[in-house]
RNA sequence: GGUCGGGUGGCCGAGAGGCGAGGCAAGGGACUGCAAAUCCCUCUACACGGGUUCAAAUCCCGUCCCGACCUCCA
């Protein structure tokens, strides 16, 4: 089997994949800053990540997974006052509505999910070992900057150079030594949450959360720093700067996922409700629209649209559809075991588009299969799917997907179903087809879809949007 | 102005010098009482103009268009 590569950021280049100590991968994913509901755009970065680490892990790795919660910057403190409620209420009502989504797309919890607020004495601390290497200074208005111009590397991620980029125009200018210089803190205003420091009461910047908690749960170097590709600059090159000034190694590769497009644009919080997660989870499950998420290669925008969402489900329902009639055939729920060629697809810095490929070749190997009555091929190539739908998050037969029927009502509606299927069969024998028909029909109202096979009628649960 | 992505068939979406990824949709066929499902077949591509090469969607030059970041961003 090939071996991991994955693209990096900072070299711009795919490279063999080798973690810092064997066998364990540590990754820092930027999460959300919890100040609206999440649309499918900030969970398609928890989707790519949470396939990249569910890749890790099938390849052998233990995985420390670290996805922050920023609960506290500039936004959430203004929409605390046009939505008239305390800011850490504020926080804590989109730290759910993000928990939610992760959940029902079946984003596996980060092995641990620190908040920017629990983590105020890390930072503290950090600001003192920056202040005291001479890399950060508190010019004594509460706030705390990042001298810019005395690092080497600074945004060697991005590629810019200083003296490109376009100046800041804070009022707080007159306090810095270069307009390019970042507030690691800023010093308390009237009204305002604050924590006391050495340097005066005040509150986080936005960027020396990460690098404190990053350093908090993975230490002074680790391996992957993910995000969104809006993410590199000023974010990443930030915590760049602060990490690196303090002495850390920091992280030693870093991925971007992109975004989701509409007609070509980025997604922004101004297009309103039609976006969020739990609109579409109207008209989609979690699992189709995890698919969906999934599809592109986690470097492409993703060009939504309902018609390409509805789509997507529409593909994934047929493969659902033949591992449930291949668990009837073979007579238990297949076991996961994807190919060589999904593995090399994966290895190649996460080639998911191939890999659906190779699941639609699968599928069309197993249709065959069902109707040439040929249980071994059917089985190979159930298992196959399921072993590549396990990677990706979509397996049908994961109980976090909330498909875990209770037993007992299953049968009962399952002898429900045989009793109208047996009638339905009887009409048919007298070739009174109105009757059959009608049957049919009635339980398709219900959300019940009868079809014929060769090996007789089968029923399931519909899960088109006329359900 | 600086930096960075794009433009592939009706739609979505891979590929990155040589055999037309794949899906969805559409048309035809097989199967079926009819459906559904499934299988088989078919169709429509690489923004434009030059160049390099035996060979270019892929490399180079130019042009047009779209988008992103430049201290709120997934």
């Amino acid at each position: 089997m090939s071996s991991l590569e994955l693209y990096d950021t900072r070299s711009r280049s795919v490279n063999s994949f080798v973690p810092l100590k064997k066998g364990e991968v540590s990754i820092y994913l930027c999460g959300a800053t919890v100040q609206a509901p999440p649309h499918i755009g900030h969970i398609r970065s928890g989707v790519n990540f949470d396939i990249l680490r569910r890749w890790l892990t099938k390849s052998g790795y233990n995985v420390t997974f670290i996805r922050n919660v920023t609960d506290i910057d500039d936004k959430i403190l203004q929409k605390s006052v046009t939505e008239k409620m305390p800011w850490w209420a504020l926080a804590q009502k989109y730290e759910r509505t993000f928990s939610q989504a992760y959940e029902s797309l079946n984003v596996l919890p980060p092995t641990y999910e620190p908040r920017a607020t629990g983590h105020i004495t890390q930072m503290i601390d950090l600001m003192a070992t920056l202040i005291q290497r001479g890399a950060a200074y508190a010019p004594g208005n509460g706030d705390v900057y990042l001298e810019v111009r005395k690092l080497t590397s600074y945004l060697t991620l991005s590629r810019q150079k200083l003296d490109d980029l376009l100046p800041a125009d804070d009022a707080e200018e007159k306090f810095k030594k270069d307009p390019r210089d970042f507030a690691l803190w800023k010093g308390a205003k009237a009204g305002e949450p604050s924590w006391p420091t050495p340097w005066g009461p005040g509150r986080p910047g936005w960027h020396l959360e990460c690098s404190a908690m990053a350093h908090a749960y993975l230490g002074e170097s680790f391996d992957i720093h993910g995000g969104g590709l809006d993410l590199i600059f000023p974010h990443h090159e930030n915590e760049i700067a602060q990490s690196e000034s303090a002495g850390y190694g920091f992280a030693r590769s870093w991925m971007h996922n992109a975004w989701v497009t509409t007609s070509g644009e980025k997604m922004s919080k101004s297009l309103g409700n039609s976006l969020q997660v739990t609109e579409l989870l109207k008209h989609v499950r979690g699992i189709e629209l995890r698919w969906y998420l999934g599809s592109a290669h986690y470097r492409s925008m993703l060009e939504f649209s309902p018609a390409a969402l509805e789509e997507s489900a529409t593909s994934f329902r047929r493969i659902e559809s033949f591992l449930h009639r291949a668990t009837e055939i073979i007579g238990h729920i297949p076991t996961p075991k994807y190919s060589k060629a999904f593995a090399d697809a994966m290895n190649n810095d996460l080639a998911v588009p191939q890999g659906l490929a190779l699941i639609a070749e699968s599928l069309r190997l197993g249709n065959s299969a069902i109707t040439a009555e040929d249980k071994k091929t059917i089985e190979n190539s159930a298992n196959e799917i399921r072993g590549a739908l396990e990677v990706l998050g979509c397996d049908p037969f994961d109980p976090s997907f909330g498909l875990s029927q209770s037993g007992d009502l299953t049968a009962a509606l399952d002898g429900t179903i045989q009793l109208a299927l047996a009638q339905r069969a009887a009409a048919r024998d007298r070739k009174d087809f109105a009757a059959s028909d009608a049957i049919r029909d009635g339980l398709s109202a219900l959300g019940i879809t009868i079809e014929d096979t060769p090996q007789g009628p089968r029923w399931s649960v519909s899960h088109t949007e006329e359900r």
